[in-house]
RNA sequence: GCCCUGAUGGCGAAAUAGGCAGACGCAGCGGGCUUAAACCCCGCAUCUCUUCGGAGAGUACAGGUUCGAAUCCUGUUCAGGGUACCA
């Protein structure tokens, strides 16, 4: 076989065109064929291209596409462009190029890049959402949203960089500081749009449960952060009004250990607590330096908790106890934005410590009271209570509901359900974005933008300085007529955040040209998504938005359907030297690179082979190698061998046939199997191992040519999935008609167990009798092997015949215990009887030792004397005459030779 | 911090459902082919000890459940993803 290397460039060009001519991936609706839909997340183009993290996704699902058009469904497999978004802007400002020639450069070169790779998508159905056709559909969708009371206005907070007079991004804020001018960043208060996403949030925790085909680790993600909390808003009172302070606590157990509140620092009532109190300062000041910090630092165990007095006390209403009211930075805005305080939680005793407040306990672990004098933290444990009126002596965490029922009845709280979920804020102050279409009349106010003017076109003739929103400076998108009287108007400057359109693009996808936001008639066809892929790092936020998205959709009576994908695979991410593979890293892998070394196949099947789909990738430039050698060797095999091409009806006669037709139909079912379930790389080794096999028996020379080119074709069907290209070319090459990527999938067969079984029995022997060849020194004239019965095979053979009459362990332990040979092995038998009959396919098929493998010896005494170039004589007897043999080990034949 | 996930040879990894740990590859070693090298082909390969028959240990660490654990449970360590304006 020669060594050299197939040049793949010239091959992938050539079926690429082929599969475009023929169309093979166009799809229309077809009522008569079941549907398949495939979707990857669509790409954010950057001008970086893609890299081994995108082609490892589109593999997979071109793969699974592949797989499913030939087992004949209609397959849906479309892409497009997430083509609004911040890195264009940025880019812009950078290089002084335009937003929109920066994105549509970066799709042209990304859609190069997934044209090499021979995807099978169907290009015609291809959307960016940067275009009026597609955002002209989100403004539809928010006034439509508005319109049910789904869409809102409030103040909330954005990081305001005070030098470049703009809004910026939390990645642009790196500790506190704008990531350009490097100046401090300052909390500011603006007018927002919002999705009441949490109407929804009851529906969006119940039907996790429906989705079966998602991972459960997503499920989990979702419903904490959903995060739907059973407790109670206890109303303590401001000390010396009447005004009740809500706090919002899940372990109202504790209320009776109060010592103090906090108050979250963007608490609304602050200025008003504070007024009066000498504090105002204080306060203020701490107020502002607390905002600065990131939730996630302000929450930390492990790191200092802050916090001023406010001046002001509260009364705990279950005993009239006078506590302080604190403002600290662990305080959130989640609930009602007050927190009670007492020394079962490690951040409140922490804090109480450092500023001298008292603390006091009311649970411990019998019950007996203790003090927190002589503890250095909190006591977080569940215990008894005491010191909690009529609750004394009863476990805590039975206690808890009937505080709750009791604070509820007594009218001193309200038993209340709360949610970690908020509300999506959608405006984005930033120019690369689907406009929010509202505009503002001084007569009017605040005005929608009717259906019929809409698109509110994003202009394309800005200005960009790097200061504030262009928008804001473009004066004819500013001027607007107010729609009702008439008058002038100013228009929204606010965009839309881009997860608005990733929301709902899978709906477009069923007919882009749809004068709808989507066709009814194919999105009934097609929808829901049947198998959705895209990285973990969209567990949360845009799986749940496109949730949302579709709950709504339903609730306007536009689609049928509540959850828009069916089954989700979340592949890991490609990493190398230690980071996520990014430009900004400068540790890409291009494409380019990778096809021109070793042509697209390789670089495909390499990235689904070299690790579990699911788990994280380590990028080696060496692993490819081994695949590269693979495709190699498996195009040079099946390439013009003539012992590959019988085309007749194949018979198996021989042993080693049947093995090879056995190895051929685990073959079937394990790669079947595997891409099902997404175990693309014990799929590719599945393929590698079976073709290692063949090209053992094509090499041993007496080959059956009707069964190899049965062989050969399937093969060549199972690898299509992976390597499209290159099974084209032997397809054509094996003379066969048409093309593979629209052949039919081999179907499963009865798997021949037990040759199976003998092709174990074979590796051993031939092992076996190489290690004997090697300490006799010799080249033998004749081998003698000798199979003396073993306990194991008498317990199988034993276990067979009374499985078939009794499915009792007992009488089964009874019929093998009578046996001699088996008696001696009691306890292990004791052992394996239930094993056996819990799995009864794991009993093997051929034992050593036994009569079934002289029968297979002998018949293959003549291909292992091939093996060795000599006699082989096997013989079944009780105790070999021979000395040697005598000796064999058990469950290893006696081998002797001469 | 919180939520989620992961940790298996020198390396990437595999192991349906708790049942022979390390399939399939990379790197390595030995042999063949070759004037030579590359390519290719055939072997060997978890570690430790060994009287070369084999014996013992072993799936991040410490325990537990089980006849049996990489797999299930508890705790610990380390690493990664998300944390609401990156997408």
């Amino acid at each position: 076989m020669s060594g050299k290397n197939v040049d793949f460039g010239k091959m992938e060009k050539k079926w690429q065109d082929k599969w475009e001519k023929a169309g093979l991936f166009k799809v229309r609706e077809d009522p008569k064929k079941k549907k398949y839909y495939v979707l990857e997340m669509f790409p954010y183009p950057s001008a970086s291209g893609l890299h081994m993290g995108h082609i490892r996704n589109y593999s997979m699902g071109d793969c699974v596409a592949r797989y499913k058009r030939m087992n004949g469904f209609n397959v849906l497999y479309p892409m497009g462009y997430d083509a609004f978004g911040l890195p264009a802007e940025n880019a812009a400002i950078k290089h002084k190029t335009h937003p929109k020639e920066y994105t549509e450069s970066a799709i042209a070169g990304i859609k190069k890049n997934q044209k090499a790779l021979g995807l099978s998508y169907d290009w015609e159905r291809e959307i960016a959402t940067c275009y009026p056709e597609y955002y002209k559909w989100n403004q539809w969708f928010f006034l439509k949203a508005l319109e049910k009371g789904l869409a809102y206005k409030k103040e909330a907070p954005v990081n305001w960089c005070p030098d470049c007079e703009t809004v910026l991004a939390n990645e642009q804020v790196e500790n506190g500081k704008c990531w350009r001018c490097e100046n401090d960043v300052d909390e500011k208060m603006i007018d927002q749009w919002f999705f009441r996403t949490t109407k929804y949030a009851d529906e969006l925790l119940r039907d996790l449960k429906k989705l079966e085909g998602w991972p459960d680790k997503i499920r989990t993600m979702q419903d904490n952060w959903i995060g739907k909390s059973h407790g109670v808003d206890i109303y303590f009172k401001l000390d010396g009004t009447d005004e009740k302070l809500p706090t919002f606590t899940t372990r109202c157990d504790t209320i009776f250990s109060v010592t103090f509140l906090a108050f979250a620092p963007e608490h609304p009532m602050l200025d008003k607590l504070t007024r009066g109190t000498g504090k105002e300062k204080e306060v203020s000041d701490f107020v502002k330096k607390a905002k600065k910090e990131s939730i996630v630092d302000r929450t930390n165990e492990d790191k200092e908790k802050e916090g001023v007095f406010t001046g002001r006390y509260a009364i705990n209403p279950v005993n009239g106890e006078k506590v302080p009211i604190y403002v600290a930075n662990f305080a959130l805005m989640y609930g009602s934005g007050i927190v009670m305080c007492d020394a079962h939680d490690k951040r409140d005793f922490r804090f109480a410590k450092k500023y001298d407040i008292p603390l006091k306990f009311v649970i411990s672990k019998d019950g007996k009271r203790i003090d927190p004098k002589d503890y250095d933290d909190a006591f977080t444990d569940d215990g008894v209570l005491f010191d909690s009126g009529k609750f004394n002596g009863m476990k805590n965490m039975e206690a808890l509901p009937k505080i709750s029922e009791w604070l509820e009845k007594e009218g001193m709280g309200k038993r209340v359900v709360n949610y970690k979920l908020r509300d999506w804020g959608i405006s984005r102050q930033r120019y690369w974005g689907t406009p929010i279409p509202v505009v503002y009349c001084d007569k009017c106010g605040m005005q929608t933008v009717p259906e019929k003017d809409l698109p509110v076109k994003l202009p394309t003739d800005v200005k960009f300085t790097g200061q504030g929103n262009p928008l804001k400076t473009h004066k004819d998108f500013m001027k607007a007529k107010c729609p009702k009287c008439g008058g002038n108007a100013k228009r929204e400057t606010d965009t839309m955040d881009t997860f608005v359109d990733s929301s709902w693009y899978f709906l477009r996808y069923c007919d882009p040209a749809s004068k709808n936001m989507f066709n009814d008639k194919a999105v009934k066809y097609w929808m829901p998504v049947d198998q959705y892929i895209g990285g973990a790092e969209h567990a949360v936020m845009h799986l749940l938005y496109a949730r949302f998205f579709t709950k709504v959709l339903m609730d306007i009576g536009l689609v049928k359907f509540g959850e828009p994908f069916e089954k989700l695979f979340n592949q890991g991410i490609v990493y190398k030297d230690g980071h996520k593979m990014s430009k900004s890293f400068g540790n890409v892998v291009t494409q380019e690179e990778m096809s021109k070394k070793y042509g697209i196949d390789t670089a495909r099947m390499f990235l689904l082979f070299v690790a579990s789909p699911e788990s994280q990738l380590e990028w080696n430039d060496k692993g490819v190698q081994g695949t590269y050698r693979f495709v190699n060797r498996f195009y040079r095999l099946m390439c013009d061998n003539e012992k590959l091409m019988g085309s007749g009806e194949f018979k198996t006669e021989s042993t080693v046939d049947r093995i090879l037709e056995a190895k051929l139909s685990v073959a079937i079912e394990n790669v079947s199997r595997q891409i099902e379930g997404f175990q693309f790389n014990s799929a590719i080794s599945t393929i590698m191992d079976f073709v290692n096999y063949m090209q053992g028996y094509v090499k041993s020379g007496n080959v059956n040519k009707n069964l190899l080119g049965e062989a050969a074709r399937t093969i060549v069907k199972l690898v299509s999935p992976f390597a499209p290209h290159v099974s084209e070319e032997l397809w054509e090459k094996m003379r066969m008609e048409g093309l593979v990527s629209a052949s039919k999938w081999p179907t499963k067969r009865k798997v021949d167990r037990k040759a199976i079984g003998m092709e174990g029995v074979i590796r051993q022997l031939q092992d076996d009798i190489e290690h004997v060849i090697k300490l006799a020194k010799m080249k033998p004239s004749r081998i003698g092997i000798v199979i003396a019965p073993e306990w194991k095979y008498a317990f199988v053979d034993v276990l067979k015949k009374s499985m078939e009459k009794t499915r009792n362990p007992g009488e089964i332990m009874k019929s093998l215990m009578s046996v001699k040979e088996i008696r001696p092995y009691g306890k292990d038998v004791s052992k394996l009887v239930p094993f056996m009959l819990k799995n009864p396919e794991k009993i093997p098929q051929v034992l050593l030792g036994s009569k079934e493998e002289h029968a297979l010896l002998s018949e293959l005494s003549g291909f292992i004397g091939e093996q060795f170039g000599c006699n082989v004589s096997v013989e079944f007897a009780e105790k070999s005459k021979s000395p040697k043999a005598a000796q064999a080990m058990p469950g290893k034949p006696g081998i002797e030779v001469f």
